[in-house]
DNA sequence: GTCTATAAACAGATAGAC
DNA sequence: GTCTATCTGTTTATAGAC
């Protein structure tokens, strides 16, 4: 990693990095291939010899994305489970939750990324797909596997899953609705010690809800 | 309500029609006003005529989105709201879920409009300022005040404001990852039954949420 | 009010010089 | 690999007949 490229790869990674950046702000379909090579200081002849076209880039973007949440997060979603005691599991989704709603919300880098997403999300293709099955899947599996094993239920019934999927949108909304949360809660930045009250909130919730599911035995 | 509309009046409405189920399914800068005209029967200028252009059609979309929404459940979020005990509130909040997850995820005709107001939620500007104001401020804040009554906390306060964002979310996350969703509980259709599995978890994580706020006096 | 024809700007793709 | 010039189709907006 971080070997010097060449500066064929300098343009395509500058190109699809101003190409994300520009999506995230305004959508596909409202951003042409002229913003992008211009932010990124190329000519428009570069994404078609690069990428084909513009769908092309588009999925170069999303394996781009794709490629560096699955690098910092991903480790964690797809390591075999150790043996866990229910308490433990739910302190380790409590510690989750609380990693995806930093990375979700503030982390500065992926600011762009994560708005990235959320629009493709909106969309049916390919792009979606490769969201779904590279992440959100592999992600809410691992969540499921806690949860299971925090409330003694099995990890593959419909009950568990949309218990996680509940959990999980929780900290989708803090981001589609950011505007109007900042303003019921009169903040004018969303920085460290603002996320913070959110995650401690989140953590509270999921807790209440792995309390409530857990059986007794 | 309902007297005969002119002929203008009809084309208007089958405008706006047009346009919000195309708006909801492809976004607003991936259809063209030739794509409305047809599709409602009538012509490109009458665009231009009855709107304006297209960004006064998209807000008159917006205005017919939110005149039916406040017309359905509107006057639940407005009436002001009887003495309850606790557990009442408790109560009104359970069923104030259910009929939003309802609302939210199946009823047939509100399909387009609430893919419309999710599309337009992730764009800053005129068309989400209008939804946060007439729409989801209103919902934020009844459920509010009926948390504080349900847990004896301050319903002004930053913990309930958050707290009653997280599950408002809950729904919301249901909507946006429906695909991975329908998948992952290896579900065909979305229908009144698979709803219904899903109103029972929300409302489920809801109360225990409820539950872990509330004070012991 | 409705509809057609057309204008002016813009899109993505491409051919070919360097 | 890079960049420019250009092609072809499409966009929204508009002028004017009916």
């Amino acid at each position: 990693m971080d070997k010097p490229l060449s500066g064929a790869e300098i343009t395509r990674v500058t190109l699809i990095e101003s190409a994300i950046g520009l999506f995230a702000e305004r959508g596909y379909d409202a951003v042409s291939t002229r913003d992008i090579a211009d932010l990124a200081a190329a000519n428009i002849g570069s994404i078609a010899y690069h990428f084909g076209g513009k769908p092309g880039l588009r999925l170069a973007c999303a394996q781009h994305v794709i490629g560096n949440i699955a690098a910092t997060v991903g480790p964690a979603f797809l390591r075999p489970l150790p043996p866990l005691t229910p308490d433990q599991a739910l302190e380790m989704i409590e510690r989750m939750m609380g990693v995806f709603t930093n990375f979700w919300m503030v982390s500065e880098g992926s600011q762009s990324f994560v708005n990235f997403i959320l629009r493709e999300m909106l969309v049916k293709g390919e792009v979606s797909e490769l969201f779904y099955s590279a992440w959100m899947k592999p992600m809410h599996k691992r969540f499921c596997e806690l949860f299971g094993i925090a409330t003694g239920r099995d990890p593959a019934s419909h009950e568990v899953k949309i218990a996680v999927f509940s959990f999980i949108g929780q900290v989708f909304h803090f981001r589609v609705g950011q505007p109007l949360i900042m303003r019921r809660l009169e903040w004018d930045e969303l920085g460290e010690r603002e996320a913070e009250h959110i995650v401690n909130g989140l953590v509270k919730n999921t807790r209440a809800i792995v309390l409530a599911y857990r059986l007794q035995d």
